[in-house]
DNA sequence: CGGTAAAGGTCTAAGGTCATGCCATTGACA
DNA sequence: TGTCAATGGCATGACCTTAGACCTTTACCG
């Protein structure tokens, strides 16, 4: 019977986990991702745990386990009372020059991302620079590209490189877009981090990544979108390289 | 501080609900989707319980009161014993006629879907034309897209047009690129199954379907992406005029 | 100096979820 | 025709998560 074939191919493909794992580890591994991304960079405070608990749907109890966690891998710190809350003590660490630690085994799924990525991330351009943007979001971008050119040292650069990409996905104005986005940035962060920077590779992306805002702001899809696929290219073809 | 302005903008948008539902409900939503798009059509076997839940990540157990709930629903019928197992009843019904029922509220996310849709779908298309597929792949997709130009009716060409989008997703080889295109159609579904069909457009989408596995079979990553621009621009055009 | 508001800290009862093992049914095959 | 294996059906105990109320600490402000 054909359609019983069609329903096996498919079926493989699409059925997927209802969801990886517990709540308390789903936070952890999302607010950890999230200050390592820079998203809360050192010395920000985070919400309170009233207002995180809300938005990642979990009560607080759990999300209170999640912090805990946190704060017993010295990433953030808490204060009680008022003024208090949780601020991010973690410091991100300058890339290793050395070889690849610690990507074993998640090969497939690296390579997956780096895919999935020279989907999401041009296609984003493109919506960013199809719509209308009001003054908040140019500044947005255009902050955004200024902190990845001023970044004292590696690790601030790399953590701005990744706001500037979730800065772009953030002005689609588009949920599913952003946490594709966030997904893929998440997964890639290790990877990027593991790459022995060169001055040469910084001075390239920073020249792509002006000409992809510079499209953007200028109401340029085509444009913007090739740009951010030739800075998608140049970047996989290193990580490539590194996972052999 | 600047850092804490940024992380308020950045933390509003990167943080999601870690699990919107409880597992059960998830699982239901999951296969019905699954059976809906005609994943498994009308008398398909669903994979054995064992198998579902391991493959979805949740206990057999939940994956039961799932299938319950399926078959509570006159979705499914089980059968017990050797050579048992659990069936779909289910037959697509012809899309309504009528104005747009039950997508009140629920806007916002359509609309959402169809710029994600935009983004994605042209994106794996890119990427299965730029890939050289195997002979198997090559037929998955010319079976998927006569059984578009043969479905007897409505509703078939409804489910056949799914497994086609979900059939070009799959040839990309790319999990996370196929998790995103099951999200997006099944988002989709319902809105496409309240438009009224006319022959013209099924026409005017069959040429469309026909030059893109035409590209993705030569080979022409340009030329595929921008036929499935247009063919999403197309139906996202008559979809928003459905919202309004 | 005292009050108030805003944050984290704690507790409890109820229900959801899981892993596991065993039972019941039925068709296939020897 | 009898046995067996594949399948769905069921029960138990441990663990996780939730919702909500309440307590404690602390800064600000009158």
């Amino acid at each position: 019977m054909n359609a019983a074939r069609a329903a096996d191919h498919l079926g493989d493909v699409v059925l997927r986990p209802v969801r990886g794992h517990h709540a308390f580890e789903g936070c952890v591994e999302q607010l950890a991702t999230a200050i390592r991304l820079g998203v809360y960079p050192h010395g920000a405070p985070l919400p309170t745990e009233r207002d995180l608990a809300e938005r990642m749907g979990v009560s607080r109890a759990t999300l209170r386990e999640a912090i805990a966690a946190l704060r017993m891998a010295d990433m953030v710190e808490t204060k009680r009372g008022r003024g208090g809350g949780t601020v991010v003590s973690f410091r991100p660490e300058a890339p290793s020059t050395d070889g690849s630690p610690g990507l074993a085994g998640r090969t497939e799924h690296l390579l997956d991302s780096l895919t999935f990525r020279r989907v999401v991330e041009p296609g984003a351009c493109h919506i960013a620079a199809s719509r209308t943007l009001s003054a908040a979001e140019k500044m947005v971008l255009t902050t955004a590209l200024t902190e990845v050119d001023q970044a004292p040292d590696e690790a601030a650069h790399r953590q701005a490189d990744s706001r500037l990409h979730l800065a772009i996905a953030s002005v689609t104005g588009s949920p599913m877009t952003i946490a594709s986005v966030t997904e893929v940035q998440a997964c890639l962060h290790d990877l990027l981090q593991a790459i022995p920077v060169l001055q040469v590779n910084i001075e390239h992306s920073t020249r792509q990544h002006r000409a992809i805002i510079q499209a953007i702001l200028g109401g340029e899809p085509t444009r913007a979108r090739r740009a951010m696929e030739q800075h998608c290219d140049d970047t996989a073809a290193l990580l490539r390289g590194l996972l052999g």
